[in-house]
DNA sequence: ACTCAACTGTAGCTATTGCTACATTTACGG
DNA sequence: CCGTAAATGTAGCAATAGCTACAGTTGAGT
């Protein structure tokens, strides 16, 4: 009787759920990080508050998150001070905006309702690899048929 | 100046992370109730063994997410004894699998190489909505084009 | 029947992300 | 200046998901 139990190939390691649980750990520094450099753009100044409103969570569990990636130099801050970027972080967010138009678009071209692509797109953009990312932009860029319009 | 720091629109709840977030707190629940049936189809039988090689974790973590799946209605089990699936959990199962098959089957027909295929569809199925599995769904049934053969 | 290895459960630790409640700081207006 | 409101920080709680170490069960083989 074929292999083991195991219905995925692991070719990369013992399990391919260990590849979604790493992704779960920066996913959170993804947010905020492109989280901050959205607000910085539209205010100028990030504070606590702004990214409280902007991620839907209490001004205390931002500090937190806040105080681990400035540990991590993706955030730049002191008490009572605002929310800057470090190059990493600015990197980052660079590298999170990019890739989150690239699946919010493929989302759209592939004919999702806005709405839903962009609550889709936040979810799906931080388990998207490279090659993967890479089909969507040829994707987007040549759409191989009318398939959006009936 | 424009509205607030948002830079997703909000139409379903007072943040698109929301739907992350509780879409986390299901993906468990979903991983752990499509490897007991993948096992149960393999095997016959699903030990906690069994789960813990499948997901890449300790003896310890399979049996406290087991018991919190079990008091959820998804899962059924006795202490030293075999994990079996409830009617919930055999239909919220199935459910995974079709979803899990329809992403992957996408990645693959947009041109994804099959090993991460195999890893982003793990990781992308637990955030696709209804309105974009239909349209992952129109698209590997119906390839507008040959875009996987250069 | 007994022994022993494998399996399973329990105790107790860490880390992350939520929260409320309370304390402190900033900054603005009078 | 000084007071106050808003912003921020801190303390301490809960739930989830990891772990190691140790204890208890099962079942197979002798």
């Amino acid at each position: 009787m074929a292999a083991s139990a195991q219905r995925r190939p692991s070719a990369s390691g013992p399990s391919p759920f260990a590849k979604v649980r790493r992704d779960h750990a920066t996913e959170t520094a993804e947010d905020y990080v492109e989280a901050v450099a959205d607000i910085l753009h539209e205010r100028g100044e990030c504070r606590v508050r702004d990214l409280a409103r902007n991620m839907g969570v209490s001004h205390v569990t931002v500090t937190r998150i806040v105080a681990r990636l400035q540990s991590e130099d993706l955030l730049d801050t002191a008490p009572y001070r605002p929310i800057r970027l470090t190059a990493r972080g600015e990197k980052l967010a660079a590298e999170c905006r990019r890739r989150h138009a690239t699946v919010r678009s493929f989302l759209l071209a592939i004919g999702v309702p806005p709405d839903e692509a962009d609550r889709d797109a936040e979810g799906i953009e931080h388990h998207v690899g490279a090659a993967t990312l890479e089909c969507m932009r040829r994707f987007v860029d040549r759409p191989p048929a009318s398939e959006t319009s009936p």
